[in-house]
DNA sequence: AGACGCCCTCGGACGC
DNA sequence: TGCGTCCGAGGGCGTC
């Protein structure tokens, strides 16, 4: 569930555990640290590797691409971390938050508890000794472009489509054009657009590409600013929620009036996922 | 290349 | 009302 705006969120909410150190780490939940695919690592040690390599080191930073977060140690040593769909980290500093039935892992940092939760355990948090060895995993350069970021254009969307004959939504779910949109920012963006989910990718013509590119951008930047779409489990690691949800014209929406024409709003599915679509403004 | 299955768990809907 | 059952939620890799 967490989309580009609900991790950027996590990210800013977890500026307190900057410059503090580790001095406890409990896996209690190993298949967190183990990793799938190109991100298996050799060692059939991971939980004592985790445990042992992060204990004593100081956090440095916190980052994003795409959906995933980023945390590096001051001595270059990484955490890569996917939420998935339930993946949640709380910080709290007076420590009374204590591990619960999804916490998977448990961090003892100087100045408070910091837990990972993930009721669904889909979500991973691996560690990596350094940058080098997390790129060499190819993780991110299957990762296409940042939409806030200035390469994110209207004329590289368009041209990445182009190369695409799947439909708009699976492409645009995809990861490979564009990095962190997921099933609510896509059907927004769409609606917004006025494009029908099921176009073929390389069907949409520049003017459309155009229209989809400022769609995005709008939408995540708004959706940032409000703290991102807390449905089912999203929270900030303050604990805190975001207002976002509320700016939904079709995302769980089904049999409701378009917003825009009035006409019952439909769900089908899409690669899987349920999406909502107006069948007369979006064509 | 593109479509689809699968992983994983729980809350909510539904039926008796 | 209460309890059991079933289904839907979806990111991304694996497989066909």
């Amino acid at each position: 569930m967490p989309e580009l705006p609900e991790v950027e969120n996590i990210k800013i909410s977890l500026k307190p555990i900057i410059g503090q150190s580790i001095g406890k780490v409990l896996v209690l939940q190993p298949k967190t640290v183990s990793g799938k695919g190109n991100l298996r690592r050799a060692s059939s040690r991971r939980v004592y590797e985790f445990v042992n390599e992060l204990t004593g080191e100081t956090i440095k930073e916190v980052g994003r691409r795409g959906k995933n977060l980023l945390i590096k140690m001051r001595s270059g040593k990484i955490i890569l971390v996917h939420l998935k769909m339930t993946g949640q980290f709380l910080y709290d500093p007076t420590r009374k938050l204590q591990p619960g039935n999804h916490t998977r892992i448990f961090f003892g940092l100087s100045k408070g508890n910091l837990l990972f939760n993930d009721m669904r355990r889909f979500g991973y948090v691996l560690y990596f000794p350094n940058l080098t060895a997390l790129k060499d995993t190819g993780h991110f350069e299957k990762l296409g472009a940042e939409p806030l970021d200035k390469e994110f254009s209207s004329k590289y969307l368009w041209g990445n489509l182009q190369k695409n004959k799947a439909n708009l939504k699976s492409v645009l779910m995809g990861q490979k054009v564009v990095a962190g949109l997921g099933n609510i920012y896509t059907d927004e963006a769409l609606f917004a657009s006025g494009i029908y989910p099921l176009r073929k990718a390389n069907s949409l013509s520049k003017e459309e590409a155009k229209n989809l590119h400022r769609a995005i951008k709008d939408i995540l930047k708004k959706a940032v600013k409000l703290g991102g779409s807390s449905v089912r489990n999203y929270k900030r690691a303050d604990g805190s929620v975001g207002n976002y949800a509320s700016e939904h014209y079709v995302y769980g929406k089904a049999g409701q009036s378009c917003f825009r024409c009035g006409t019952v709003l439909k769900s089908f599915i899409v690669a899987g996922r349920t999406t909502v679509a107006c069948g007369k403004c979006q064509k």
